[in-house]
DNA sequence: TGTACATCAGTGAACGCGCGTTCACTGATGTAC
DNA sequence: TGTACATCAGTGAACGCGCGTTCACTGATGTAC
């Protein structure tokens, strides 16, 4: 058997496309959070070495490790928001229905992808707000978007606000209620992943609406 | 102004003493853990520092890091726990009053120390039962005993189980709705600390309250 | 009461590892003249 | 059409760091004779 060469000194992107090598770069890390359940696997050697290329290279592209991580954070995030807007919209024209069904999306994407949903929920994430002492005033009925993570929130007071519209929900306090859900949710899938050997109840489906009805204070189950 | 001497070559344990040591290393990890605010700041050498003894010293004592770590986990859950029965004794005898205080003083916990609720939670956890694989099966109304911090659940259902006794429940399914409780709490810890910038309501009792009465099918509430 | 000795509690130097980052460089490719 | 050259897209060696772990050791202290 001969020894294969090794696979280094990849064919090097042509003229104007050195870009390319950027979103090779956040592919890897991406590849490597899936591979290795934590966002600390992403280092510049490990991303270096997934795509074939000398470490020093990244600093073309990115300044930081923490540049990496974050351009990875903000497709996570725009991958999630998409997932759960997926799950609503196709969810049929009742409001509870569609309530439900994007909390449900929520949960099987941090279920589904759980080193995904630990890089965008565990740690403190990228604030981008003034002044990180003052915590924010909350304006009740306003949803706030202060953070990233504020685009798949804002889909939930406003799923809870269709309830309340249609009747279906007897909530006083949009907001203050998707807070409590979107709690509940995150706890379901944080502890489920932390916990695999608990006995946890077997239909996610069922689960999330064990949650998501009395949080949402829904009167009219669909 | 004169330079100390490094404070090294602390005075040594008296001959029968040297389980002491054990003691201080642990001490010595949760400053750590409480200082860095992760797990990971415990490394061998960190700990050594911290005391005032060589590296090597700690191999008498603990097998490894991971032993270190678990030792304090064991601790840590205790904390809770008594934490958690402390809230639930001194809130007087109405039973849906305790079941609020114990989980109260669960997010108390969390919210105080962040760091410490982190290590419990945070991770996969000292799984201790057989296989890994196969995920215990749930016997409805026996609540499961398999891992570390299920000592501290077990508070959860019981005190569910005497709302129910007092006709202050209209709960069917105790372990189950005390799983959602629990989640619900965890989700409150955790988003928090990981959010500690977005608009959460002030207060954490309300907050608590929001969570659990509905959850665990309060039609009474203290 | 004196002394040899085993044991206990811990030390200090060294190893190899992966890491972020720096530095000077290389070599293909498009472009100006 | 030919050629000098700037630029682009990367390379390879080296640095200093903290880490877990190993190894042979040291020196105080209790105990057996």
């Amino acid at each position: 058997m001969e020894t294969l060469p090794e696979i280094r000194g990849r064919r090097r992107n042509a003229r104007g496309q050195g870009a390319r090598l950027a979103g090779e770069i956040v592919a890897a890390a991406l590849a490597l959070i899936d591979r290795e359940g934590t966002a600390e696997a992403v280092t510049l050697r490990a991303v270096a070495r997934e795509i074939g290329i000398a470490a020093p290279s990244i600093y073309a592209h990115f300044t930081d490790r923490d540049a990496i991580v974050a351009a990875v954070t903000e497709q996570l995030f725009d991958d999630l928001t998409e997932a759960i807007r997926a799950g609503i919209t196709t969810a049929g024209l009742d409001p509870v229905g569609r309530l439900v069904a994007g909390c449900e999306e929520y949960v099987r994407f941090g279920l589904g992808h759980p080193a995904r949903y630990g890089v965008l929920f565990a740690g403190p994430g990228p604030d981008l707000g003034p002044e990180p002492d003052e915590p924010a005033v909350l304006r009740p009925g306003e949803p706030p978007t202060l953070l990233f993570g504020m685009e798949a929130f804002a889909l939930l007071p406003e799923a809870i606000g269709r309830c309340v519209a249609a009747g279906s929900s007897a909530s006083t306090d949009v907001v203050g209620d998707a807070i409590a859900v979107w709690v509940a949710l995150h706890g379901t899938v944080t502890l489920r992943v932390a916990r695999p050997r608990f006995p946890w109840p077997e239909s996610v489906s069922g689960f999330v609406r064990q949650l998501v009805l009395p949080l949402a204070k829904i009167t009219v189950p669909a």
